[in-house]
DNA sequence: AGATAAAATCACATATTATAACAAATACAA
DNA sequence: TTGTATTTGTTATAATATGTGATTTTATCT
């Protein structure tokens, strides 16, 4: 026999393979009644992972996609330009506001993250975030977490922004560090 | 057997493939009586997705359109990034796929522009570009139209955005008049 | 127009699924 | 152990879905 909280979790790796089930299904295979299988997916429809048809059950896209609307690290709400994205181990993906709490979380999980990419902020191609530069202290504010950091492509364009801008350029290491002191010196939110 | 919520599902999917369908097609390929199929295409036909002749339906195109990803004026896809919307006296709001389109476009269509707004490049706030300024010559080249015009809210972010990338400002008439000569004496295409 | 065939709609019967109420089983703390 | 709370299953009832055949509407003939 299964708990209850695993046969939950049991369902919700079903319907996101499958994308929808019926109700019979899931009692056959969960070796349980049809009203125990309501009864479980009842707070999922509520949380609006997933959505209840006559007969069963099928997959929220929108709720199950990449996309989660907000930062994981400061939830924020996301600006896909900004978004710093973490494709960890066991294959989920997780995305934050901007590479300030993305540096912070990629810290934080360390070996778990497998890639992590982010937008080049002047050309908006995506890259990956150990070969980016990122620069910090610029005079632009805009309006995300601070310390502010930005992501290049290419150091030329970095050093050129800064150029007009202001600010100090960081290689993936080093920024990584640098948030990460100077969140701990500062000793406050960052966000908002 | 299918659930009913699958097969409604379906019979979007097919109808947009095949653009129109007999009701008996429908019923056959489902294994479904023709009575279940009106019950199921009711909906849509109220909602506007599809259109009921008789004996099938078709697809309501305009209704089904990937929401007009495609700049007015070069056909290119719109980045949202540098969008430049315009807005008409007859309510109908037309979008380009950068400052240099909308520019070329603002100018054809004169009085009939009510207002017109396009994104700050760096802050991606939303500005009035007849008060906007505008970048060209830079370095930089994003991959939009040439010659290539970036938006800027405040003078100060594009003239220390020009001291790294190079480039010259102008106000949103002389952008303007610029582009359009830029285009008659070259006399080309400016987009792709 | 009137005739005809095809399709749509309606009304009803039936089947499936959902929900609520209650009973049984289980888990767990005192 | 006992008492209590939680979980699960069963049953009855309500809601929804589907199919059938009668009737009405529509399209297309002459």
């Amino acid at each position: 026999m299964m708990l209850p909280s695993e046969r939950r979790k049991q369902i919700l790796n079903y319907i996101r393979e499958k994308k929808s089930l019926k109700i019979v299904q899931l009692s056959e295979w969960l070796g349980v009644s049809e009203m125990t299988i309501h009864r479980d997916i009842k707070p999922l429809v509520e949380e609006g992972l997933i959505i209840k048809t006559f007969g069963g059950i099928s997959l929220n896209q929108e709720r199950n996609e990449v996309n989660k609307q907000d930062c994981v690290y400061c939830y924020s709400p996301i600006n896909q330009r900004l978004a710093y994205r973490l494709i960890l181990q066991d294959q989920r993906i997780e995305t934050t506001c901007c590479a300030h709490c993305g540096l912070l979380r990629h810290k934080q999980l360390g070996d778990e993250v497998l890639q992590a990419i982010c937008p080049d902020f002047l050309m908006q191609t995506t890259i990956s975030t150990t070969s980016a530069w990122f620069l910090m202290d610029t005079s632009l504010d805009l309006g995300c977490c601070q310390p502010q950091v930005l992501s290049f492509q290419h150091k030329e364009h970095a050093s050129k922004f800064a150029l007009g801008f202001g600010g100090t350029i960081y290689s993936f290491s080093e920024a990584l560090h640098l948030v990460f002191n100077q969140m701990q010196s500062k000793n406050k939110g960052c966000c908002y």
